[in-house]
DNA sequence: ATGCTTATTGACCGCTAGGTTAGGGACTCG
DNA sequence: CGAGTCCCTAACCTAGCGGTCAATAAGCAT
């Protein structure tokens, strides 16, 4: 798992991942037909983390207090997780071929969490709890970009090169019209 | 540089190159010192298109135009290097050995990008052209951060996976408080 | 023609890659 | 004990890799 993620496919040799596990490469062989196996065996040890549980902690919440937990969420993901993120991301953009199982679990989990958002947004608006200006959907395409586009950043240059605190602030006015509080962040403008 | 943007530095081997080229591996290594060198030139050579020159084009228009038009050249390019954008991406992210000379151009042409923004969304709003809630640069980190997400959708689920025009459109809404006008985009519920 | 530099090639080299194979311990079940 | 299965290894195999080299063709001044 360490030497795929970290160095990709086809820059680790069979020879290097025996050597790693202190095992004999025939064994490897033993254990996963091919190379390629046991890549993928690697990438869904990999993409276990990334099944979290939503439902029961939040079932207290109001609407909106639910939605600002889902964004914590993602974020909270992205920071822990940034290092496999960044491996999964590169993983899909370049090999379509080797992804293929990889696509469909990323984009289910992707679309679970955009219904659980779509779902959420409509309700608080019914409520009158956030602004109406736009369709759910729209809304949650449009919060999704933004939040995808801070994990990029935050992929590129690290914790300190965006300021996700900031934007999340800005989400959260955006969808409710919050005064613009500065929470823990102290946003400073980023180099 | 066909090959080593659809299938990458190591998949691509330089027997294949000469062959594509229908030329001998032997000139290319005549004119290339190496493999990396070849792919360094071809880098070099797919970014070229990145490199557009808005300041003569948009002298006569006022803020927000100029604003609204940055946006467009941003979409319109993801829309036209669709290809080469999910190579360089992947490249940046995985082979950061690599990408090294890449790394310093993108970010010079993406700093570029965000001071043009950051100047032009500061003297709008001195001009009360747009919404004063945030300083420029923070209203443009988001802005950025959203236009990337919208990148990377489009990097993952093409054209119509993801809905630029009314992506763009609730960008506008939010820094101009326009009406939410429908554009040429119908904005169905994106899959 | 005669050199001289620039391009181009087929043959070749060492090496590493993924993958195989024959065999040997270790454990289990009768 | 002994047959059978499971786990594991050293040694080996071959294809293809990046890269080299001697030979030579093409362009071009003198």
């Amino acid at each position: 798992m360490r030497l795929f993620a970290v160095r990709g496919f086809h820059e680790t040799s069979m020879a290097e991942v025996a050597r790693a596990a202190s095992v004999s490469k025939a064994l490897i062989f033993w254990h996963f037909k091919t190379k390629e196996e046991l890549f993928m065996a690697v990438l869904n040890r990999l993409l276990e983390p990334y099944f979290i549980d939503f439902a029961e902690e939040a079932g207290a919440l109001d609407e909106q207090a639910q939605i600002v937990r889902l964004i914590d969420l993602y974020m909270q993901f992205v920071r822990e997780n940034g290092g496999s993120i960044r491996f999964f991301v590169a993983q899909l953009l370049h090999d379509e071929k080797l992804s293929d199982g990889l696509t469909n679990q990323v984009l289910q989990l992707y679309q679970g969490y955009r219904a659980l958002l779509v779902d959420l947004i409509g309700r608080a608006q019914e409520r009158g709890l956030c602004k109406r200006d736009f369709p759910p959907a729209d809304a949650v395409s449009f919060m999704l970009s933004t939040l995808n586009g801070l994990l990029i950043g935050f992929l590129f240059s690290g914790e300190n090169g965006v300021n996700l605190d900031g934007a999340i602030a800005m989400l959260r006015h955006w969808l409710f019209g919050d005064a613009p509080q500065n929470g823990p962040g102290e946003c400073p403008p980023s180099p």
